[in-house]
DNA sequence: GCGGTGGTCTAATCTAGATTAGAAGAAGTG
DNA sequence: CACTTCTTCTAATCTAGATTAGACCACCGC
């Protein structure tokens, strides 16, 4: 029977060694993810990023899916963590949040771990049963952009034209999608998050030509 | 030995019906790429999608990797083969040729079978061997774009301070991911499209607030 | 209405990779 | 140090799914 993943293992002490194997394990079943995708996700590549046998993977967990599905949540945790905290010392218009809000979200996927980045590009290719045990956390999230977007359209910020729902979606599209090209080499992580605060805001706003 | 891909024998006549099969049998592998990805694409799937026995593939295609590279191939080249010629009957300023462009790689997207959708979310995934094998003709595609950001830049429609090549693919993802999360009963085509020109135009355009 | 070729099927085979069994190495406790 | 509990390992086992072998049926030209 696998130990239940004591929330307040982490520092030293009882079981410290076995939460920090726990957690290798994770990230390493994270960093997989973002380059095999959900079906390609090996549990022996998952165990050699780990440093660990394979079999071993089992005192933690009780199977292949378990171990993903914790990953994923793990991510998608992560990404909402960030995005809040970073929103919770803005101050400034609605628009200016959102700003925040996409450079939180960028920075996140693009370097914080492959948690994320993990997290965003597998959910889409969770099988049906597996991805609907995630998407009130996927809701969640949205639901902060939601927010953001609600609070610029009464604000007056935003174009009335634009559909808020859809436009969200291609606005978190253009983000999401970053994870699939970008690397360090290609530019820098600031020169994308300039680029993307602008078309974001710019292709939100109310003023237009 | 396979027969080859004879390019005219559409029709009727001389292996017509062979023809036909063969379609369909590539026609599934896309279907299933879309919805299970590069590693969870199985062949007895596509089979039975195809209506046929997972075997007779064999009969087509030497191997599931030679079908898929087939199938991701086809997607690309009707991509860009649809927008060329979306474009080919548009004239206008070159934001306008932008919207065009937009409005065909959506609709081609969300709507034009799976072939499409199939490759742009299957690429990513691939084996980096195969990928380098496609690569080409993703440059071919993304350089269209690039043309079209170039033109518009030159005619001074395009904000001077984006990135025109990170500007690209924040454009192009916020279209990709549509693929994610469009579906038809989230609203119309039609309202899609409106939603990302006006976002993709405003966004690049050069008169800010 | 016969021999050939194209196209498909059923019944193996083979292999990768998840999962299980059971032994054995640490680490803490008395 | 001897004992217990936690952690990890090596050596099976089991299964899904790609691939192959070889038979079978339909049609075509004669």
């Amino acid at each position: 029977m696998p130990p239940p993943p004591t929330p307040s293992s982490e520092g030293t002490g009882r079981g410290a060694k076995s939460a920090r194997t726990r957690r290798r394990v994770v990230d390493a079943a994270a960093h997989v993810l973002v380059r095999r995708g959900y079906a390609g996700t090996r549990l022996s590549d998952v165990a050699e990023v780990a440093q660990v046998q394979a079999p071993a993977i089992y005192y933690y967990f009780s199977s292949r899916d378990e171990l993903i599905e914790e990953a994923v949540a793990v991510g998608l945790a992560r990404a909402r963590t960030l995005v809040e905290e970073a929103l919770a010392e803005a101050n400034g218009s609605p628009l200016d949040r959102l700003r925040v809000a996409v450079a939180a979200h960028l920075s996140t996927l693009l370097t914080h771990s492959d948690h994320a980045r993990g997290a965003i590009r597998t959910v889409p290719q969770l099988p049906e049963s597996m991805r609907a045990r995630h998407r009130q956390a996927e809701r969640d999230y949205i639901d902060i952009w939601r927010g953001l977007v609600a609070d610029a359209r009464a604000a007056g910020e935003i174009d009335r034209d634009l559909e808020p729902g859809v436009a969200l979606m291609v606005v978190l599209g253009a983000l999401n999608w970053t994870a699939e090209w970008w690397d360090p080499e290609r530019g820098s992580l600031e020169g994308v998050i300039a680029t993307a605060q602008r078309l974001v805001v710019d292709g939100l706003s109310a003023d237009r030509s």
